[in-house]
DNA sequence: ATAATACTTGGCTATATTGCCAAATAACAA
DNA sequence: TTGTTATTTGGCAATATAGCCAAGTATTAT
């Protein structure tokens, strides 16, 4: 690895740590669906209010979510839906299924 | 998350936590080149012999790549090459190109 | 047997992450 | 204004991670 190519290998790793946490995992592919605001992941997650915002926090920080303020609530929505395309080879990792 | 699918998104998230170290994703994307004994990381990365063995330990562990012991020499292959895949995916985020 | 090379493991310290609680902010309702 | 709901932020303790050195194992060479 190069000095070069160091901070391009670190600004890749940080997005896919920010989807390395189950959490964090579960409300990516819950904003797969649609918009949802924290009140909702909160439910869904069953964690505390700020535990879920600061994941929320984390993956907006890593340019994989964003949010959306409206009265009180805030929305977030996933920012880029091509990241679910690789979970079936997540997946294939996880059931040892040989991969494409 | 449901308690069931909870093993699940460990699971997954345990691969992606894996791949989110720079040198780890550095190795990834040098044994999708073709098999590497450790040695060769460890002058590509260029840290500690240690260190390398132990990213790799990791990344194994993770279900990411095999080892090949041959004589005094392992050899690290890639197991799923659709990891590569996402990675114009990764860098779609990166960069805040859109993304298909 | 001794030495050298390739690698892993143990141990340690520094640093980062996680998740809770409590407090702060913001919007909206009474 | 006071209260309530939605959310973020600060702070803290527990735990996990990273990376180095030193020591251990394994293989091959002398």
């Amino acid at each position: 690895m190069t000095e070069s190519e160091k901070p391009f290998f670190d600004a890749k790793a940080k997005v896919l740590k920010a989807l390395g946490h189950p959490t964090r995992l579960f409300m990516v592919e819950e904003l797969a669906r649609g918009e949802r605001c924290v009140c909702e992941l909160v439910k869904l997650v069953g964690a505390d209010f700020s535990t879920v915002s600061k994941h929320l926090t984390l993956l907006k920080n890593a340019g994989i979510v964003q949010d959306d303020k409206r009265g009180q609530m805030v929305y977030y929505t996933l920012k880029v839906p091509c990241i679910l395309r690789f979970m079936d080879c997540i997946e294939a990792v996880i059931t040892r299924e040989p991969c494409k």
